[in-house]
RNA sequence: GGGCGUGUGGCCAAGUCUGGAUAUGGCGACAGCCUCCUAAGCUGUAGAUCGGGGGUUCGAAUCCCCUCACGCCCGCCA
């Protein structure tokens, strides 16, 4: 059973295809509310029919059999109406249920690649975009009914590793800068870094090339260093992650692909490809006057063809792969695909690059130090949450204060993040980022709150909610929020690779609860409480939806 | 230099793919709203040459060309 704007729109492109008599692209739109729920300007049939787009729209008017909604001309346009009662006992009656905007299940594995930071200093905030859109893109592809895996590819095999592994080896604590953070990511990051810097003398870079070349001669000894370490800093991006509600299915590290024989299975298939070179034993692929290397003249294999190989890996055990990368990937991306292409292995990827976040205008560095971590920002929100809480509340107890900030302070943290449409760039500044008002997760999950409150005093049983005529509510506000809320099917449809845009709709659907909330008191309203009560689950329903969707919890109190 | 991306009120964003009827929100500013379900809320006012120029079109923030600014990439690093 489909969501009735859903429904209504695919009436509307059926019937303007039937009277028009061909397959043409139709422009439904949403215009401004007066307009209506749907428009459709007819400028663009006018070739065709051979009329002027007035006499079209007058035509399609009159000819026009809707079941969900009626049509109006206005002059070129069409404006369309969906029928209250249906979208009322649809919208009302279904999202008194949970799950309100997920689609039905379909046989259909979607593995989504996400964060794969490299595992030798903590996330910073900038890094953090990556795990934050992933989540909640691989939450948008669950609802739109995929079997959704997510992935972090662990890249323990990476020179970042070398470095790491080296100052852990040869620096003792007195050299290294004091541990901020008492967390396995932090206290090993003060190594990399020092070792970092003494890179610039010729013996600790040798040093460091020494153990490089161990590791890809295959040293079962280094290998194994290489790996403890990096699982260090990995356990701590995982408790990082985790504050922020986000967890990956699995794991897959660069130095399994090594050794099951993937990275020489992945060039023993590429030489054979018209796209790949050689140049001195080093073997390349090269299109569109891009040319990326895969091994080196001695054959030891580069992050490429590795990253191809794990690519490759992938595809045998899912439908549709999907990667999120920073723009400094592109090129990179762009390789994995044409190898895939050239090797005709299916499914292609697909990826969401993200713009950096700077910070002051500058870009963060772990080398530097110019970061801000995400476990810092964290803190600091939780902190001010806490303060926002005492600031307003003093009957809550301790406890319930505590919880509250962390789930206040880590959803704005996280919606921070997703509003902002992926290929923007984000300048980072602390008060903006720790804004609770207005367009931010607070004030969602405030709605909510408020929602739960109305239910709290109501003090009824939820069932008797069930049987309620939705078609009670007459007022304009009430079916603006209606309406609202049936929207949100819609948007998971549009926001695969947009997930900014469930972060938009979430402010809009909060903002509209607000107001029916200010106009339309419901514990002393006469006739049409509990259709009101309706509304109000409802609505509490879709909004907890929503945020769940974004990762954000729901809190019943603020 | 070449490639990719971004540029929308003082600030931050939506809208750009799929051109349409008055460019949508938030922050900040100013003026208001708690005897009434949580004021992290709500209402109103001021504030926009949609980076700039040209073009296509009945119609351009949206498409095309040129140009400027910023970011990213252009390694037998990852």
């Amino acid at each position: 059973m489909n969501y009735p704007l859903i429904a209504f729109e695919e009436e509307i492109r059926g019937e303007i295809e039937r009277i028009l008599g061909r397959e043409i692209e139709i422009p439904v739109e949403i215009p401004y509310e007066e307009r209506g729920d749907y428009a459709v300007p007819c400028f663009s049939f006018a070739p065709i029919s051979k009329k002027n787009p007035k006499e079209i729209a007058s035509q399609l008017v009159d000819e026009m059999k809707l079941d969900l909604g009626r049509a109006e001309q206005s002059g070129p346009y069409l404006n369309f109406w969906i029928h209250e009662s249906y979208l009322l006992k649809e919208t009302v009656g279904r999202s008194l249920e949970e799950k309100f905007g997920w689609f039905e299940q379909k046989d259909e594995k979607v593995l989504i690649e996400h964060t794969s930071a490299n595992p030798n200093a903590p996330l910073h905030v900038g890094n953090a975009r990556n795990p934050i859109i992933g989540d909640t893109v691989a939450r948008i592809f669950k609802r739109l009914g995929y079997d959704v895996t997510t992935e972090y590819y662990v890249d323990d095999m990476g020179r970042q590793v070398a470095i790491l592994t080296w100052g852990l080896e040869n620096l003792s604590k007195k050299d290294v800068e004091e541990v901020e953070r008492d967390k396995p990511d932090h206290r090993l990051m003060v190594y990399y870094q020092k070792a970092s810097k003494l890179m610039e003398e010729e013996s600790v870079k040798e040093g460091i090339h020494d153990i490089i070349r161990l590791m890809e001669s295959g040293d079962a000894d280094t290998i194994e260093r290489f790996k403890t370490n990096s699982e260090l800093v990995l356990s701590g991006h995982n408790a990082s992650l985790k504050r922020l509600n986000i967890s990956h299915d699995s794991f897959k590290t660069e130095s399994s692909l090594i050794l099951e024989g993937k990275v020489r299975e992945a060039v023993d298939a590429l030489k054979k490809v018209p796209i790949c070179g050689e140049d001195e034993g080093a073997l390349y692929i090269e299109w569109d006057g891009n040319r990326v290397y895969l091994t080196r003249s001695d054959g030891t294999s580069l992050y490429p063809v590795r990253d191809i190989a794990y690519h490759i890996e992938k595809t045998e055990r899912t439908d549709r792969l999907i990667d999120i990368l920073g723009e400094d990937h592109k090129t990179h991306a762009l390789s994995i695909f044409k190898a895939l292409e050239a090797l005709n292995i299916e499914p292609s990827p697909e990826f969401i690059f993200y713009s950096f976040v700077s910070l002051e205008g500058e870009k963060m560095s772990t080398r530097s130090g110019r970061s801000v971590w995400l476990d810092g920002l964290m803190d600091t929100a939780r902190q001010r949450a806490e303060e926002e809480i005492l600031a307003r509340r003093d009957d809550l107890k301790h406890d319930d204060v505590q919880d509250i900030a962390e789930i206040v302070g880590m959803g704005a943290v996280r919606f921070n993040v997703i509003k902002v449409q992926p290929e923007k760039p984000i300048d980072f500044r602390w008060e903006e980022a720790l804004n609770f008002q207005g367009s931010s997760a607070p004030f969602v999950q405030y709605s909510h709150a408020r929602a739960a409150s109305i239910l709290r005093r109501w003090g009824g049983d939820k069932d008797e909610l069930t049987s309620v005529d939705p078609t009670l509510l007459d007022c304009e506000g009430e079916i603006k929020l209606v309406k609202k809320i049936a929207q949100y099917p819609r948007v998971l449809l549009e926001s695969t690779t947009s997930p900014h845009l469930i972060a938009n709709y979430a402010v809009q659907l909060a903002a509209e609860f607000n107001k029916f909330y200010r106009d339309h008191p419901v514990l002393q309203a006469e006739d049409n409480k509990l259709s009101r009560l309706a509304l109000v689950l409802s609505s509490k329903n879709v909004l907890k939806e929503v945020l769940d969707t974004l990762g954000i919890i729901a809190p019943d109190h603020m």
